[in-house]
RNA sequence: GGGCCGUUAACUCAGUUGGUAGAGUAUCUGCCUUUUAAGCAGAGAGUCGUUGGUUCGAGUCCAACACGGCCCA
């Protein structure tokens, strides 16, 4: 990494050195202290915009002739991308927050001194440029410079314009980099953005409250995962970084706000990979007076509604599969899906050992004597996530989920030993995760010990949340939630292979110091 | 945690059988007032990820480590 150190010895001799053998860094921090010499300002800020490089390019467009003909003078900045020089005269292509256009500076236009500055500026550097506009031979609008002011200068050159930038490092660590010169990156996160701003328009539009609950928590529930522990220095406690905002929103069900949501941060102390990041966005929101089946059909609404508000489209391309938002989704139980989906002998679902077997011979992670004492739910759905959960590509709703795996959902009328509770797959991994909400203090306190007796070193953080059994006893209306996966859903949409991708700095290890 | 791959100039990449380190872009000098990855002529630029080892000699072979990528668990 090209730390940015000034030995002040090659300040003094400047020139003298410049024949001598020296690196395009070290020449151009020559360059920039010969430039305060002179008394060159290099970071002013007394530029005046009055258009972005968009506007101008409405300007255009609205065929006003006082723009086209050249009589409207418009002040822009950017940073200088490419440079194409001449004798007496310059193209030089720059970049603001609303896109590129093209500059012509000539000496004859900006005098013989301003130019003879003009031709020390940098590509990287930032450029206050104001004048006409004028169409090139080859029908290029192109702001034509009456004056021109250096705004920011770059002690570092950038990355070459042509190959852009590739080192998945480098781009990851020095994302500003990725950028200013990967236009699709800039688009990717353009998109996360309007795809977070939609999901929160969609809710708010049903009449659902934003709310921000505690990112520290006490205890760490709402979630079968390990958390990261912090402490509280003045108050001597030690707290943990939520893993799920669910146990929060639900009290604020209790509390007489019947629809909320929150879009925000959640943390897993776990591994990383291409699907998770120790941080991660993830959307919840709650729906008094609504069941697991409602929140299905409002689930399928709210993506097609992304789907079209970030893409156009309700038919997506993701890394080489077409995912069909618009058509009704899939719903199956989770036995179905092992049966039809999976190839998994019907009989085994009731069979115990034979299960065991199966899962094993099919390369489960499962070990024989350790595991012996898994409950079933647990070997179901961990047959489920190797066998099944790679299969579903299309969106596919899959319900049944067995009350042991499912903590926090209400149990089935019909079949006390399944939850009202469904998953979202697409693209074979998890999107979305739903149930009916269990509101009764006291199946949920039984829920509670018995996850708190089968602790493993999995959950060992996991406690019993008495003060959420509290509010519970005080009455929540039935009601019935969701977690939504916002970075993978980010991913479906901008079709990003890599949680990475559209994580603007995920977790990265820390580089090597030198 | 395991396997495979990568790390060479500011950027993108070559580098043969182990024998003085290469290209394009960028930079610098000169020419050039409508270019589109402009052009022409010339020049400079490297701790080959780190540390050891083998060897007369290592970017290249071996080992360990670091960081990253992909796959598996």
């Amino acid at each position: 990494m090209p730390a940015f150190i000034q030995p002040p010895e090659l300040i003094i001799y400047g020139k003298a050195l410049m024949k001598q053998a020296k690196d395009v860094i070290t020449r151009r921090r020559e360059k920039i202290e010969a430039l305060k010499a002179e008394g060159v300002e290099l970071f002013p800020n007394d530029f005046t915009v009055t258009h972005t490089v968009a506007d101008i390019c409405d300007a255009i467009e609205s065929g006003d002739e006082q723009v086209t003909g050249g009589h409207t003078l418009m002040s822009a900045a950017g940073r200088i991308m490419a440079v194409n020089r001449f004798g007496r005269s310059a193209f030089i292509r720059f970049k603001d927050r609303s896109g590129q256009m093209q500059a012509y500076v000539r000496q004859d236009r900006v005098g013989e001194d301003e130019y003879a500055f003009f031709k020390k500026l940098d590509i990287g550097d930032f450029i206050g440029l104001k004048g006409p506009v004028f169409a090139t031979k080859t029908g290029e609008w192109t702001l034509l410079a009456d004056e021109f002011k250096l705004l920011a200068k770059a002690y570092l050159p950038l990355p070459e314009k042509f190959h852009g930038l590739k080192d998945p490092e480098k781009r990851y660590r020095q994302r500003y980099l990725d950028l200013m010169m990967n236009p699709e990156v800039r688009e990717v996160f353009v998109k996360r953005s309007r795809l977070i701003r939609e999901i929160r328009n969609f809710l708010l539009q049903r009449d659902y409250l934003e709310v921000e609950t505690p990112m520290m928590q006490p205890i760490a529930g709402g979630a079968d995962a390990r958390p990261f522990k912090t402490h509280h220095n003045a108050l001597d406690m030690d707290l943990y970084l939520r893993i799920a905002p669910e146990l929060y929103l639900k009290r604020l069900v209790v509390g007489g706000f019947e629809r909320v949501f929150e879009i925000n941060r959640s943390f897993r102390n776990e591994g990383v990979s291409t699907q998770h990041n120790p941080e991660f966005t993830m959307l919840e929101f709650y729906q008094a007076y609504a069941t697991y089946e409602d929140l299905m059909d409002l689930t399928e609404e709210m993506f097609r509604y992304a789907a079209r508000a970030v893409t156009g489209k309700t038919t997506v391309a993701y890394q080489g599969e077409t995912l069909d938002f618009e058509s009704r989704w899939r719903r199956m139980t989770l036995f179905e899906a092992l049966v039809s989906v999976g190839g998994i002998p019907g009989q085994l679902l009731e069979d115990r050992a034979g299960l065991m077997d199966f899962a094993v011979s099919r390369g489960v992670s499962l070990d024989r004597a350790k595991d012996a004492d898994i409950s079933f739910g647990k070997l179901i759905t961990k047959v489920f996530d190797h066998v099944v959960e790679p299969e579903l590509i299309q969106p596919t709703f899959i319900t049944g989920y067995p009350v042991e795996v499912s903590p926090l959902s209400r149990r089935s009328s019909r079949d006390p030993e399944i939850t009202e509770r469904f998953e979202l797959f697409i693209a074979g991994r998890e999107i979305a995760n739903g149930f009916s909400e269990l509101n009764d203090p006291v199946d949920q306190k039984e829920r509670f010990l018995r996850q708190v007796e089968n602790r493993d070193s999995e959950n060992e953080e996991l406690q019993m949340d008495e003060d959420y059994i509290l509010a519970l006893e005080y009455g929540m209306p039935p009601t019935a939630g969701e977690g939504v996966g916002i970075d993978r859903l980010a991913m479906l949409l901008t079709d990003s292979a890599s949680i990475r991708d559209v994580i603007l700095f995920p977790h990265l290890k820390p580089a090597e110091k030198k």
